[in-house]
DNA sequence: TTGTAAGCGTTATCAT
DNA sequence: ATGATAACGCTTACAA
């Protein structure tokens, strides 16, 4: 910077007013066009460090996940992201292997470079425990939550998932619609159970328990249930799966009975895992997750926090993404 | 820094020895003992953009990337960030899109931060070009190469992969394996038909023309090339998939046919996309890429080239994942 | 074994 | 409209 403001023969003030298009300062707009010359020639690129450290704004932002070790929910990172580039903050992604001791580590370090906020992510829908100095910076947590709920998070809104789901299967005209869904307890399950129950009732569908399963994530889970629910004596015409791997089970159960989707069985995944949904056959109709408006919403909200909003809970839903399955 | 010297009566050199651990230096064990109480005590937490500027090292390293977006390759970057978190580097990871202006406005960015080095890694083995200002810094390429072939790079044996899928075919009996290849001209598909036919060379095994079928990556790519196969007068008793979205499709169209696997028909895949592989039905045996290990090489390039290295190329291959399909 | 002092590349506060 | 000068928080010769 002493260089350039040398050949331009001008202060490194005036320089540095000129680089930082700063207009509450009066420069003429011959010095500006020579200083921009100079950069030109020079090469001149600041040292975004030193800037960092006399200003006091590092535009830097921690996103600490366990997501990149999986095909799962990298919009997340992809939405935050793209919403930190677009307030010129950089991202600094660190995967802690869903290790707490890890994460803990993690955020020391991000701490020592001085990011402005740091947000959590998860794969799943899930409880987590942030380490203590999370408190030390604006914090927002992605897909997950603290057991005191002390922090502003942002979350999937499972009910309108739930609800959707069922009511896609309803309007193609199914009365018998089944709920396959993820393991007890799980927020997941708890939230797309009473959205399935609630679309129910809208039809005035009654809602009977045994065309209600739970299993595990898996395309054997699936299977199980599918297997199970279509020996039922009145059998379900279409199936909502909790996860598209559950819905590639039910494929493989349904096809295995010689019936066909949609015609004879209506289905509906949840999760919109592209690689399996766009390629089984036929294509799966599912609910997304709104990964990407998630990940983006964590920037702002943290954009939000640091001019002095207060931390809210944000639900966002996702839209269903329609195909040939129901 | 100031306070801690003041708070255990030492100069601001002594305690950044105690803190940088210096070994060069002598000082008594009660000062460091004292120096660290003293951080403790005050929850000091060191500058590292402080520390950059006056060291002039930043720790810090680049990774540019089209993966993000995908639940592909991850692996990369898992690897990446596990060994620069290693070596005590931090990653700094910015998606492109695949977008070539935005990879420049990307290095740009990253080069104001004062990388130490800089890595591209694509999702799928190919051809890129890189900004100019990629020879400012050491640059290492994974998954990717460049028109001059002019920069390090890190790529997966094709060939070695085309290698072990067929003969592990062979080895299970087979004699007519067929081979379902990606679009023509591809690094992937050139390697792994080399590969494919060396060992079936080394198996005494003619070459037919009419088992090695041309698709696109897709469940439905597979699924046409494996009916057209299996229409044949001698059709193939084994088949080998360019990738496991397309052997997705030839399981479509095996079942189709009543055909068992691997009974009938073997089918090896190739990509090990756990979410494909495990979850089909048998699960798929498969070619793995070797994503962690290109990735935790490439950040070992780097710290060579840093240390005076000159950059090769390397060529690692990845495992058979046995699973119940061959 | 410890301290002094000069940077590192910027921004920011005042002057002029 | 522009410039001096003092930070920013640390490292590192060089001295003592």
């Amino acid at each position: 910077m002493d260089d350039i403001a040398r050949h331009v023969g001008l202060s490194r003030t005036t320089v540095s007013f000129v680089i930082n298009g700063r207009t509450d300062v009066q420069i003429s707009d011959k010095s500006r066009q020579r200083v921009w010359d100079a950069v030109k020639e020079l090469g001149y690129r600041p040292n975004a460090g030193a800037q960092s450290l006399a200003s006091k704004r590092t535009n830097l932002i921690g996103l600490i996940t366990d997501i990149t070790a999986s095909p799962f929910g990298g919009g997340i990172i992809h939405g935050a992201q793209k919403a930190a580039w677009e307030l010129g903050k950089l991202l600094l992604i660190v995967s802690s292997e869903g290790d707490s001791a890890m994460e803990s580590a993690a955020l020391e370090m991000l701490l020592g470079r001085r990011i402005e906020g740091v947000i959590f992510a998860t794969q799943s829908h899930r409880l987590i425990t942030l380490p203590d100095s999370a408190s030390e910076v604006p914090t927002v947590l992605v897909h997950c939550f603290d057991q005191a709920r002390a922090f502003p998070s942002v979350l999937p809104d499972e009910i309108s998932g739930g609800y959707i789901g069922t009511r896609r299967l309803i309007e193609a005209g199914h009365r018998r619609v089944a709920l396959i869904n993820l393991d007890p307890g799980l927020p997941a399950t708890v939230g797309r159970q009473i959205g399935y129950e609630r679309a129910l009732a809208e039809a005035g569908i009654p809602v009977d328990p045994r065309l209600i399963a739970t299993g595990h994530a898996t395309a054997t889970g699936g299977f199980q249930c599918t297997a199970a629910l279509l020996e039922l004596e009145q059998a379900p015409t279409a199936i909502f799966c909790g996860t598209d791997r559950m819905a590639m089970g039910a494929y493989d159960a349904i096809k295995e009975r010689g019936l066909r989707i949609p015609q004879d069985i209506g289905v509906v995944g949840y999760d919109n895992q592209e690689i399996i949904a766009s390629f089984l056959r036929p294509p799966l109709t599912t609910v997304a997750l709104p990964f990407d408006q998630m990940g983006a919403a964590a920037i702002g909200m943290l954009a939000a926090l640091a001019s002095g909003a207060t931390g809210e809970q944000l639900i966002l839903s996702g839209p269903l993404i329609e195909r040939a399955s129901a």
